[in-house]
DNA sequence: GTTATTGTGTCGAGGTCTTGATACAAAACC
DNA sequence: GGTTTTGTATCAAGACCTCGACACAATAAC
């Protein structure tokens, strides 16, 4: 498999495993990559990134420990499952957008005119 | 005026300052903190929020550095501007996640069901 | 059984961040 | 002018993260 595409900004404020485990999760639950799918080693990922392993171990670990990869010491590291806390990653995605909008001080309507006006402008 | 609604998580990965800053950043950008608002000083905020009072001035510094935010010796912090990189972040939340629910396959009425759910969930 | 693959664990070094405290300076207020 | 308010700067300590390297262990392939 091609290494997924994942970018890693460090003078961010966001750790590095943080943005790796975040970029993951978008590739998985947006079906890149799939369940089933083989992820690149951590030596891999690590010497693509430009990261150490360790770092990317501990991204791999943490979706581990959410049950969203599976680790093997032969086989690498595989998608298991879409990440438990949106196991609807439409749902998921809407929670999140509510949580902006709310934060917004936006009504109901306003965020759902807002959703509308983007898939007519498509 | 009431200290703003700002919750900063040690754990996830993203530094203090960071959260501060992209909460602040909502807060202006949704009006809940208009522009001419005064925040709070930096002791304040830091007191409330559990930090160091450098920790909030890095967050302060970061968003007058980005034109949003002005200071003084006696006045404080107030907003100046918009973000310049958010200028509608209804629609650019509203943007990604219909990006997300198109590449889940979602239809318009199943996005805006979504999106209804979670706000009757409230 | 041997070899290769891959994750896990450990290490010491270096760097960065955050803390709490303090001092100073600028500005506004009285 | 004196006082108060508030941001900036500095400090040392502590915590944590990341690095690169290495060793070990588990597993699959041959």
């Amino acid at each position: 498999m091609t290494a997924p595409r994942i970018v890693v900004d460090v003078e961010n404020g966001v750790a590095p495993w943080r943005q790796v485990r975040d970029q993951l999760v978008r590739l998985i639950s947006g079906g890149v990559l799939p369940v089933g799918a083989r992820l690149p080693t951590i030596r891999q990922l690590a010497a693509d990134l430009g990261l150490a392993a360790g770092t990317v171990a501990r991204a791999y670990r943490e979706l581990e420990v959410e049950g969203v990869l599976t680790t093997g010491r032969r086989q690498g590291t595989v998608v298991a499952a879409l990440p438990s806390h949106a196991p609807d990653p439409l749902s998921a995605a809407a929670a999140e957008f509510v949580a902006v909008a709310r934060s917004l001080g936006a009504s109901e309507g306003e965020a759902l005119n807002a959703v509308r006006a983007h898939y007519l402008g498509e």
